[in-house]
RNA sequence: GCGCCUGUAGCUCAGUUGGAUAGAGCAACGGCCUUCUAAGCCGUGGGUCAGGGGUUCGAAUCCCUUCAGGCGCGCCA
């Protein structure tokens, strides 16, 4: 049981003796908990406001009620300001048990069953065909890739899908330029680049010669159609596109289990146009095939085209019916940026109309725009940034770093790639996901105070004193962390089990991101107050251990966020 | 025009879903390395929580409204 709870449990004990036929379980109470705004006044603290309408007593009187009825000084001690009770933790016995705590769970701090059996689909990153990956992708793939890591380690089976955006006229465009302009050895030389240019060039030309849209037309027709020549080109360009995307997926960390994107339903979309005719929910309107919403305040949902052609929302129900037989997931994540959220709220309700009860299982996992100094990204126009540029100048930028302060370093090479990347992760996952980010090299290149470098550098340092403290015989003597520092250092570590709860309840990795940096902060700072190594050997023991368990509970939430950690640097 | 989102320090953002004196980082300035990694630590200045009304013991947080910005609203994905 962690601290929290047990802390809960001890005020509903504390009520109940206090006051007859009160009604609150350890849940609510544990759920009432807030953590005072400033040290001095505790580590939890219980507002009795809520509790003053039924016990019809003033809250300041029910605290000091409350406050006479605890008693068990090895837990905590209680004080009663005003209407709060301030709970203040045993120090030496609390850091005992969540040092201990987080040791024993060997890297898995925070870790829990609560999953077990119960399968989560991630559908992000989601790149397309014959786009070069760019940092406008950056959100979705490291925001889903996050969320995938949180739920497992939560213990829920995660199966992660790249979407990939693999159909539409713009691949018949595509495979027309090509047969005009391009040849296979440019091509194959140029790579996704070279399919950028064709694409352009494409337009650019189809302004003075309009019968080139028709051509494009056609050739997508052929793909349609399996034409062999049609599909070869197609397949190739697709293979060319990923073959890069792997590059900087490799950078990442990022790996899938599925790469069935909106090609792979081609033939799955039969099913939910059927049931929607025979359930009576299909309509047509202007010649479209639709599902009418407006009993619900949204604009119809477009299941056919005039010409009998399918849609974006009818690929993605087959998509979305398709995973549920697959997967039989219990929850279906989308990580998509929020200017589809119209498109999400439609096909939700157009699947529960459908009758299907685990349309509330499904989530559009949205987030903030990228832009580019302050522009719209824009890949025809040239207005953008690859992220394998970024990649490499954040990496180079730290190898020169190293370079400067830690010359001797082994494996630096290692070392520059894990900070590098590191530190442009960390940036996309620092704030929440509804927020707009504009992207600026300085920025992006940004190693000092809140920033990944300064989290692994902690983490770094963790792993130097574990190696010149060796094996320690002593027990530890907790007594010896009942400091300020320590005290917060503790304290965090045993919310970090919470924080994991909290993020995937969310959907929010920049939970984890914000605190596995406060921790970090608080260890500097007992770094700073604090010899580890000298004294007596009980009370470096302790010492030892705390740092250790800082060392893990890092190291484990930068995992968790899909940031490596450095054991030197 | 309608709908959704956002607005907190010069900049970028937190703010535990209604609680105590609104917090970080960056930038600026000033301190701390003969001692375990100075990619660190400490300090100073900086606020009409966009404006106005309301709800109540209590509001940055909930409701109404105005303003500013972003996104979306049928045959693209």
């Amino acid at each position: 049981m962690d601290m929290k709870t047990r802390i809960a449990a001890w005020l509903v004990g504390a009520l109940q003796s206090a006051f007859e036929g009160v009604e609150l379980s350890a849940e609510q109470v544990r759920g009432l908990l807030e953590v005072p705004p400033d040290a001095s006044l505790g580590d939890y603290a219980f507002p009795c406001f809520s509790l003053a309408k039924q016990l019809r007593k003033a809250p300041p009187m029910i605290a000091q009620a409350l406050c006479d009825q605890l008693d068990d000084p090895a837990l905590a001690t209680a004080q009663c300001v005003g209407a709060y009770v301030n709970v203040f933790l045993h120090r030496a016995n609390m850091a005992r048990e969540v040092v201990a705590g987080v040791l024993e769970a060997k890297g898995a701090w925070g870790a829990s069953r609560q999953g077990e059996g119960k399968t989560v689909c991630l559908d992000y990153s989601s790149i397309n065909i014959a786009k070069r990956f760019h940092i406008g992708h950056l959100s979705t793939t490291m925001i889903g890739h996050s969320l995938r890591r949180i739920y497992a380690h939560l213990g829920y089976n995660t199966v992660s899908i790249n979407h990939l955006g693999d159909w539409g006229t713009q691949f018949g465009k595509m495979i027309c330029a090509y047969k005009r302009w391009g040849t296979r050895e440019a091509v194959e030389q140029g790579g996704v680049d070279a399919l950028t240019a064709l694409y352009v060039r494409f337009h650019e030309e189809a302004e003075k010669d309009p019968a080139l849209e028709e051509e494009g037309r056609a050739w997508f027709k052929r793909i349609e159609d399996g034409d062999p020549e049609a599909l070869e080109i197609f397949n190739w360009f697709k293979e060319m596109t990923l073959r890069d995307a792997q590059r900087v997926y490799d950078l990442l960390g990022v790996s899938f289990d599925s790469y069935a994107g909106e090609s792979f339903y081609n033939d799955k979309m039969d099913r939910p146009i059927e049931e929607l005719r025979a359930k009576g929910l299909l309509t047509e309107s202007d010649g479209a095939q639709v599902v009418d919403l407006e009993a619900y305040g949204m604009p119809p949902c477009l299941i056919l085209k005039g010409d009998g052609a399918t849609l974006y929302a009818t690929r993605d129900m087959a998509a979305a019916l398709y995973r549920k037989d697959t997967y039989d997931f219990d929850k279906c994540l989308y990580v998509v940026a929020y200017q589809q959220d119209l498109h999400f709220r439609q096909l939700f309700k157009v699947i529960e109309l459908m009758g299907y009860p685990w349309y509330k299982d499904l989530e559009h996992v949205s987030f903030g725009m990228v832009s580019y100094e302050g522009q719209a990204l824009s890949t025809r126009k040239g207005h953008v940034v690859y992220l394998e540029e970024v990649l490499a100048r954040a990496i180079e930028k730290a190898d020169a770093i190293i370079a400067e302060k830690s010359p001797g370093l082994d494996n630096r090479a290692e070392a520059a790639r894990q900070i590098g990347v590191g530190a442009v992760v960390y940036a996309t996952l620092q704030n929440n996901r509804i927020k707009d980010v504009d992207f600026w090299w300085d920025r992006a290149l940004n190693f000092d105070g809140e920033t990944a470098p300064y989290v692994q550098y902690t983490h770094a340092r963790c792993c130097s004193l574990l190696r010149k403290a060796g094996e320690v015989a002593a027990a530890p003597d907790y007594a010896a962390l009942t400091d300020e520092e320590a005290r917060q250092v503790v304290l965090l570590l045993s919310r970090f089990p919470d924080v994991v709860q909290e993020a995937a309840l969310r959907n929010e990795p920049s939970m984890i991101t914000r605190h596995v940096t406060l921790i970090a902060q608080a260890y500097n700072k007992y770094y700073y107050e604090h010899r580890i190594l000298d004294g007596e050997p009980a009370e470096v023991a302790a010492r030892v251990a705390l740092t250790q368990a800082v060392r893990d509970v890092v190291r484990t939430g930068l995992y968790l966020i899909g940031i490596e950690a450095p054991e030197r640097m």
